[in-house]
Parts: C-alpha cells; structure tokens; sequence
DNA sequence: TTCATAGTTCGACCGTAGCCGAAGCATTGC
DNA sequence: GCAATGCTTCGGCTACGGTCGAACTATGAA
C-alpha cells in the first residue's frame, strides 16, 4: 500500500557520505573529472568510479568524455534545488561537517550555487531586481519585466543571446542560509560571470566561496540597492 | 574540505526503504501510532520503533505521547517539501514502486499532501487564487490579498483565527506529479477542511488519494474557474 | 490486583554495500 | 610502436546497519 514514487533508492544514493561530499562539490555547477572528485570525497579512484556510476545511472549527474577525461555536472537545477532543500534541512541542526574557517563566513555572504550566486548578496540582488519592478514573479516562476530588459542590457549583458537559448533564463532556487529566492536560470549564470568579468568578485579555488573585491562591494550596493 | 550542511546524514535517514514509507505515509498529516507505521513499512514493531527514534533524533518526525499511543507526524511543512521534492526527483525515471491501480489515477487529480490538497485540483485552486488577484505571491511565499481575505472568509474560513495561530498561513509546496506551486500553510489545510466538511470530497482511508464527489466536482469548478 | 495492549531495549544473525588494490581498457603523447 | 595517464572492472575483505524475537517497561482496563 505505497503510494507514489519511490524516493528511497534516489535518497540513499544522497545518503552516503562519499556520494554526498561528490555531488556537494559539484553543486557550484563546474564540471569536475573523476579524480577530481574522488579527491573531494576522500576515497580511492576506483571507489569513486563505482559511486559516478550509480549515480549517473539515476541521472542525477551527467557524465561527459572530453579527450582521456571524463567530466561530470549535476544533471539540472532541479537536482540542485533538491541538494539545496535537503541543506536547508540539515542546517537547521547544525549539521554542518564543516571544519569553520573563514572560508565559511564568506559562504554565508556569497557563494556560487550550480552555477549563480547564492547567499546574502544572492538574495539582495534578487530582492532588489523584484522591488524596482524589473523582475516579475509569475507562479511558481520569474520574468524579466521591460524595464528589467534594458536594466540588464546596460549591465552587458546579451539578452536576446539568452532568450534563443535553450536553458530557461529566469529561475528561482532557495538558498539554503537566507532561506530566500536567489535568481538562477541562464540570467542568474549570466550576472554572476558578467560580475566575474568586472572584477566585482571572484571564486575561491576548491570551495563554492565567492570572494568580494573592495571595489565589487561598493559597486554592487549601487547596482541593487535594498528596497 | 566539504562545506555546507551535512546532507549524507539526513538522506540516508530517507534513504532506507522502511523509513521512506513511514515518511510517506506520514505525508497526509494525519497523525500515526508506531503500530500503524510499522503495519505500513512491512516491518516488526521492534524494528519500526528503532526506525523512530532516529527519525525523531533528527527531527524529522515529531512524537506525542497520548496514553499508551505514541503518535508521530511529520515535523513540519518544510520536510514534506523536500519529500515532495525528491518525489519529483524519483518520478522523472518513473521509478514508482506503486501497484498501478484506480487509486494511483485519483492521486495525480487529487491528493493530500502533508495536509492540504495536491495534484491537478490543488494547483487548479492555487492558479485560481492567483490569476484572480486573491492569492498574491511575494518573494518565496504568498499572501492572501484584501480580495482575497474576503474570498475565502465568503468560503467559510474563520481568517482571523488562522492570522493569529503560530503556524504561517500562506505557504507554497512545490507539486510532484504537477511540477506547479500549490497551497500550503494553515490555509491550505483549512480549505481542504472545509472542502470535506461540504462533502466536496473525503480522503481514502489508506492511501493519500482525494476522492472527489459528483457535487464536489462542479462546486470546484465553480469555485475556483482555471483563469 | 491481574491481565492486556503499546512500545522499547537487547542480543544475535545476516546481507548489503562500501572500500581497496590489482589488472584491464582506452586515449593521448612521444 | 611504446609509455603514461585516466578511468573501469573484478575479487575479496570488512563493517555497518537492518532485521527479528524475547525480555522488559509503561499505561490502561477489568
């Protein structure tokens, strides 16, 4: 007398903590080869590969062969929400594994999630995007407004490139800190790297930290200012 | 050097099959005894009751002591949105471990979900509020607007007593088999009371699906017109 | 009080699944 | 061609954790 889908075999792959630390790593939304990754989690190449397996078999993460290496990625942003939900969760105990430093203080600030930014300043830009009517949510979705249109294109960024993409452009996703909307989708890439390329902030190497540059912090307090 | 909150711990808790169905179980709110839930998971008393306890130690379940009962339901609406979630998750390989059947049908229409309505009907109801300018959605969450306070107290629903109880009143719980937003909160459960006690409709003893009456059906489709 | 029902704890059993190292493929570079 | 690198497969070990039944505690009913 069980009723729906079977969310046991999905959450005991996310149960161990090899897989788990795995598909952590990936949430920052780089590709990462096997080693990489079996680096990351603390076990053997051959370990690692079985645990790649399993878990591209259940398609939460796509393999990709580039040359002698093979790349991984979360399969989509809906994976990342679930990953994100499932943070949310655990952080509410305290669950963290986390060796504190201040790399992690900086996590709460701005991190990358998939591949947008997160954090506070993840969430002050969404909120301030929302605010001055130049992102409008509609259902369970977002959409950039006219206004929001040209806002963006003064940012420089090609929004007629975005919208004949693929990938939907405006997508929210639930910070697992703020417990707010941050913007993900191709804009949410999108901003971040345009961000990356002024010289507003930068990834830290081996973690999902975004690091602030003086002049980043004092130009993006101008660009979305709290409503 | 793993950051973040420890989700290896949480998932693996979900990940058991005998817990996944006591957590799936506990999904329609209803409040069940340990016998009941062990009946549910196929396993002895004994083994359910060790099942519990770690359930509760991580506070995903919440345990209340009435005579010689011991009742559980889930802890709150947050952890029946990550099990919906992961539903989505596991849906998408049409990895469902149901015996197809009648019901399995009436359950993507209608459902209960934690405690309100989910499926079609639920999101039906919840892309009517909010095509209507009843329901109004504000960042992560909804609000019941001035239109829509007066709506639903014409429903029947003593509004004010909801406003002042702890728990939130509007809340949104992304749908497994719909992928749209429907209502949660106080309010969503107290319209699927309300939908019940007018004979609209009454939960299958057993499963979580929804069994709509002839009259139900129209008086739905009254109440709530697609926008 | 005595009995019955509900749940917990304990001990023992057993299977699954994670782990590693070694050997085997595949791809690139020399 | 041969060597080096990256990954996969295989075999065997181990340990963790799920399972049950039996003994124990607690609450309520007769």
């Amino acid at each position: 007398m069980k009723e729906g889908p079977d969310i046991s075999h999905i959450a005991a792959l996310i149960g161990d903590p090899a897989r788990a630390s795995i598909l952590t790593a990936l949430m920052d939304g780089r590709a990462l080869t096997a080693s990489e990754l079996a680096e990351e989690a603390g076990v053997g190449l051959s370990t690692a590969s079985g645990h790649l397996s399993k878990l591209a078999e259940a398609e939460l993460i796509a393999p990709r062969k580039s040359g002698r290496h093979k790349y991984f990625n979360l399969a989509d942003a809906e994976v990342a929400g679930v990953l994100e939900a499932l943070m949310g969760l655990a952080a509410r105990k305290g669950a963290t594994r986390v060796r504190t430093g201040p790399r992690d203080a900086q996590m709460q600030v701005a991190r990358v999630c998939y591949n947008h930014l997160a954090g506070r300043m993840g969430v002050q830009m969404y909120r301030s995007l929302i605010g001055r009517g130049l992102l409008a949510e509609e259902g369970e979705d977002v959409a950039l407004t006219g206004d929001g249109r040209e806002f963006v294109t003064g940012f420089g960024i090609d929004v007629t490139a975005l919208e004949t993409g693929r990938a939907r452009m405006c997508r929210t996703c639930l910070d697992w800190s703020e417990r707010r909307n941050h913007l993900a989708g191709s804009l949410g890439r999108a901003m971040l790297t345009r961000m990356e390329d002024q010289g507003w902030m930068r990834r830290d190497a081996g973690s999902r930290a975004v690091l602030v540059t003086q002049k980043g912090k004092a130009a993006f307090a101008t660009a979305f200012p709290e409503t």
